[in-house]
RNA sequence: GCCGGUCUAGCUGAGUUGGUUCAAGCGUCUGAUUCGUAAUCAGAAGUAGGCGAGUUCGAUUCUCGUGUCCGGCUCCA
């Protein structure tokens, strides 16, 4: 029989018989590797462990524990999981299973929704399908076969799906034992490749996405090529849910929701407050600094600027209903846009004004669909970190650049590394409808906007479909701690809505223009922001930011009155002191401390008082000696002055 | 809004196959202790099974409704 060369990454070569497939060069190197092997590329295609190679060529093999091989193993996993649900189901129906990030779901039709007992049933089943150690073949066919073989089947929403495949492309479909499913591939060659999976959750999730269609029956789970690995990822996934800003916020009363209040809408307790505080100082020295002039507007308005504004148009939905007072309609306000545009609209403006940078922290209410609410994430009543520019076609480019820098400065003082800029397109398809008809304009905008972004040598990803009715616009994604994806920062092109409300300046010649505007809130709201900065620190924020940050610990009475000169002569500084004058030990104090994220403890006993010192102890730092407490005093409000990160 | 689940003291959290007064820890309060870098001891109090109906001699436990929150889906100016 013919040898064909198989050229292996280290450029060594094996000489092996064709049709060997990749399993069987994986055997000839090492019984460990043929083990862990999943998936292999062969000239740069990823295949499966069983595909026979018929001549010369390159060959990569992938353990479980590369991106190809863990992708591999996820998907296989997905398909063992509905193979164990068609087993314990015979009526349901199978649609798609795909990976996600460290995990995989597959959605099913069923008579009766998944339960947490069924779930594990499940799980037992996939292990017993497993370990029996199955083979997977791979088996490609016409377009027209493999829409008569899942009708024979009964597999609805496989042939669905194959119908809007062309016609004339090769379908593959992968069988171990009596489960066939339509897929790309490829898999791992044999079921036992997969041993170290969990099925995580399971809900409810529309067919194709879409709310007008069935509600199918989804399954999350995950796999990993090694005990440990699925081991870590389950307590990364635990050590998220310690960071979790509701559990966080309740720890440390920062905010609270309250049936008598209404869900979606937050109390700010003490501590939360201390933070937002904070944040407008921060937002305010910021904008005076680029330019911006405060103003602040009303939370109720007439309908009849939402109805100019094309808001009641596109949002009705999620305002919250409106409220007759002397005869005429009042909304609580969604936003602050049209606000602002009256601002704006109420002097006459000249090109030598320009731009006019309108800035507040609005707070605005919006009637969230009810299961969509998450904690501080998604809520009802919301204080946005808003401001409008209203720019000329010249400036634009430049305004909107700087506020992209505004965002990487406050993303450096919060130490926020992970993000995503999107730029959100319009979708020509919904013009008239989802978007405004100005199809021209959509196109010079975005282009404008992606002009800026690049002189701004900003990396960016564009998404069409994503847009805001009245313009393009970019938006920030940064990740909670329990992995959701957030909207922080938003950067919105107007060109619509100002016209619309007769904005105008005057021009070099005398003429009257129509401004750009230019919606931003780099900070995105106080609810949102505070919720991500909870998660991002896990509670142990910077000196500046957190609500206690000073607790002077006084080793016992006897040091009490030192201890509490000492408190009051720190908040004398503007810093936020507290005095823990219980008659417990010192560890005691400490540890309570600690618990309760106090970034920096004061231990005063006989000894700090006779020499007018403090003993230093800080969080994450330990214990760092005695230090001169004016000395001391004057560290911390350079630490605060400066909104520095450190810890120590 | 849709599918599923949850709800026990301020917090965390047991248990009750329907049966007198429902644990415990933390926290709180009182007293003692006066202590050197993550828990001193003792005692006490506490509007505790989301809410509303129903079944029952009897419901925290079963049924129905309703609310909240959670996991997702959808949506997000």
């Amino acid at each position: 029989m013919k040898n064909i060369k198989i050229t292996l990454p280290d450029n060594s070569h094996k000489s092996v018989p064709i049709g060997t497939t990749p399993q069987g060069v994986a055997d000839i190197i090492g019984s460990g590797l043929a083990r862990a092997v999943v998936v292999a590329k062969v000239d740069g295609d990823l295949k499966d462990l069983n595909f026979p190679l018929q001549q010369d060529c390159s060959l990569e093999l992938f353990t479980g524990d590369t991106e190809e091989g863990h992708d591999t193993l996820l998907h296989s996993t997905a398909h063992l999981m509905a193979q164990a649900v068609k087993s314990l189901f015979p009526n349901a129906k199978v649609t798609i299973g795909p990976t996600i990030e460290n995990g995989f779901y597959y959605d099913f039709d069923v008579d009766n929704p998944f339960t947490d007992e069924v779930l594990e049933k499940i799980e037992i089943k996939m292990k017993e399908l497993a370990k029996s150690g199955q083979e997977i073949n791979r088996n490609e066919l016409s377009a027209k076969e493999a829409v008569s073989l899942f009708k024979s089947m009964n597999e609805d929403y496989k042939v669905e799906i194959i119908e809007q495949i062309n016609p004339d492309d090769i379908i593959s479909t992968y069988m171990q034992s009596d489960f066939t499913d339509l897929c790309r591939g490829p898999h791992v060659s044999n079921t036992s490749k997969i041993k170290h999976f969990k099925l995580l959750s399971s809900s409810g999730a529309y067919w194709r996405g879409d709310e007008n269609n069935k509600m199918l029956q989804r399954i999350y789970g995950t796999v990993f090529s090694s005990k440990e690995a699925l081991k870590k990822h389950l307590e990364n996934l635990e050590e998220a849910k310690r960071r979790d800003h509701r559990k966080i916020g309740k720890e440390m009363q920062l905010f609270a929701f309250d049936g008598d209040i209404g869900p979606g809408l937050p109390l700010w307790l003490p501590n939360g407050t201390v933070m937002i505080e904070e944040l407008e100082v921060l937002a305010k020295d910021t904008e005076k600094k680029a330019g911006y002039s405060q103003v602040r507007t009303p939370h109720l308005t007439k309908g009849t600027i939402y109805e100019k504004s094309g808001h009641l148009d596109h949002y009705k939905e999620s305002m919250y209903p409106e409220m007759e007072i002397d005869g005429v309609d009042y909304y609580v306000k969604p936003m602050n846009c049209p606000h602002h545009h009256k601002i704006y609209s109420s002097i006459p403006r000249s090109y030598r004004d320009m731009p006019v940078r309108l800035s507040e922290y609005g707070t605005c209410y919006r009637y969230e669909k009810s299961g969509q609410l998450f904690g501080l994430m998604r809520v009802r009543s919301l204080q946005m970190n808003d401001a409008h520019i209203y720019c000329t076609e010249k400036q634009f480019k430049k305004e909107f650049m700087n506020v992209c820098k505004m965002y990487l400065e406050y993303f450096k003082l919060f130490n926020i590394e992970k993000y995503t800029m999107r730029l959100s397109l319009h979708d020509k398809e919904h013009l008239g409808d989802k978007y405004v008809n100005e199809p021209e304009l959509w196109l010079e905008t975005e282009q404008w906007v992606r002009e800026a972004l690049d002189e701004g040598g900003f990396n960016y990803v564009e998404v069409p479909g994503e847009a805001a009715f009245y313009g393009p616009k970019i938006d920030v994604q940064v990740w909670s701690a329990i992995g959701k994806e957030f909207t922080l920062a938003t950067n919105q092109v107007d060109f619509v809505v100002p016209k619309r409300f007769d904005l105008a300046y005057k021009d070099e010649n005398g003429d009257l223009q129509t401004p750009i505007c230019i919606h931003r809130a780099p900070l995105s709201t106080h609810e949102r922001f505070i919720g991500f900065l909870i998660e991002h620190f896990g509670g142990n924020f910077p000196l500046w930011l957190a609500p206690t940050q000073v607790a002077v610990l006084p080793l016992s009475d006897k040091v009490y009155e030192y201890a509490k000169m000492i408190t009051n002569k720190l908040i004398d500084s503007n810093i936020r002191a507290v005095l823990d004058d219980r008659s417990d030990k010192i560890g005691a104090k400490i540890r309570n401390a600690e618990i309760k994220r106090i970034n920096v403890m004061l231990i005063v006993g006989p000894k700090e008082a006779e020499n007018n010192t403090v003993s230093v102890r800080r969080k994450f730092a330990g214990d760092l000696g005695t230090i001169d407490q004016d000395m001391l005093i004057s560290q911390l409000v350079k630490e605060i002055k400066d909104r520095s990160l450190t810890h120590s």
